[in-house]
DNA sequence: TATATTTCTTGATTTGAATCAATTTTTCTT
DNA sequence: AAGAAAAATTGATTCAAATCAAGAAATATA
């Protein structure tokens, strides 16, 4: 499936807009087992996925061993990117592998901003909007709701919503955090007595 | 904080799109525990939060009690609604809360298509891209990562991506499904001799 | 084709959060 | 302010998936 075609499942494209796409991108092949971002690099291109399959992934530390966890698929028609770092370009933490033997189209971020500057005022509010509305997603759940101690996983809710905490009820955050309200409870008396904060 | 402010974080709005905004949208005033949406409505409106806070959450059976699970909170400078049945039409699966008395800015759906509408084709396609991206982050999240028998997880994503399952290796599903490589072998015999698909 | 390496399977054990249950504290209502 | 209702705390117990460990199967490679 091509780039153009994927778009166009959403909206037909004008013979300039399918120019402009082409032109202002490149195809590559990229072989199996490829490395296609690491952590520490920022994200700089997206890929529109074209033919084969990739994944991403993070690693980390448990016990001395590195595992590693797969946060997203990417097939045919679908895109590939390390979405937070692509989205603030900035240093990323996940890694982009390959899969199968892979056709992609590159999609820098500097064209995507060109082609967003372009663009009505409106829309360029509300596809910030959307992107920023990405990014909470991606936090919540590749990073939030990846740890696992429950001590620390509500460390980490603070630190992301600090004005939150004293308007919401335990149970609610509880139920947010993915743990029992019993349990919450004994992580924010741990926190009191380890002074954890 | 009011919308056009909230919007404005992200680009500046000409007096023209702060009229149109400003125009096509309402604000009222909530006061708390009202139910905004309910589970079986199409979340026809999204908020923009200006004072106040809420919470949506849905319903589960567990054992014959019914409980909550909150997925999202909206606050100041926010935005509420229930995201899968706001961006498609159809009935939501679940609740808004009014946790704090609120000020809300009401934006509908149509409103928003009709914006959508006269922006130009490029923008289109990526809103709706961003969109989809939006609603695989939801259904990942407060669906798949919601549902705890690992048997059933596995099941749900087989049914999401039916095309992924023959090309990647277990360890790999395990880790995204967030369970150990064991448990997911565990699940498929299971299914195997259950007969389960 | 043989060998090495990785992936997958299977069993035994551990572990830590959920559940169950009871009490205390806080908030709401009149 | 008193009583009722809801929320939060605390302890005991249960349970299911992670971990540990070993072996089988599949895949890669020389």
């Amino acid at each position: 499936m091509t780039t153009i075609e994927s778009l166009e499942r959403f909206t037909p494209l004008s013979t300039a807009s399918r120019a402009l796409i082409i032109d202002s991108t490149v195809l590559i092949e990229v072989p199996k087992h490829t490395q296609l971002v690491a952590a520490g690099d920022i994200c700089t291109d997206a890929y529109f996925v074209e033919k084969g399959l990739a994944r991403v992934y993070c690693q980390e530390k448990k016990y001395n061993e590195m595992v590693s966890i797969t946060s997203w698929f990417a097939q045919e028609g679908g895109v590939l990117s390390s979405i937070d770092s692509f989205l603030t370009q900035k240093p990323s933490n996940e890694y982009i592998e390959i899969i199968e033997d892979c056709t992609l189209r590159v999609l820098p971020h500097v064209v995507l901003k060109e082609i967003w500057e372009e663009q009505p005022d409106i829309c360029k509010a509300f596809i910030r909007l959307y992107e920023q509305y990405i990014m909470v997603y991606e936090r919540r759940i590749h990073k939030l709701m990846r740890i696992k101690d429950p001590v620390l996983r509500y460390l980490f809710f603070l630190k992301l919503y600090p004005t939150l905490v004293n308007r919401i009820s335990l149970k609610y955050i509880a139920s947010y955090l993915d743990m029992s309200a019993e349990t919450l409870s004994r992580v924010r008396r741990e926190i009191m007595e380890k002074k954890l904060l």
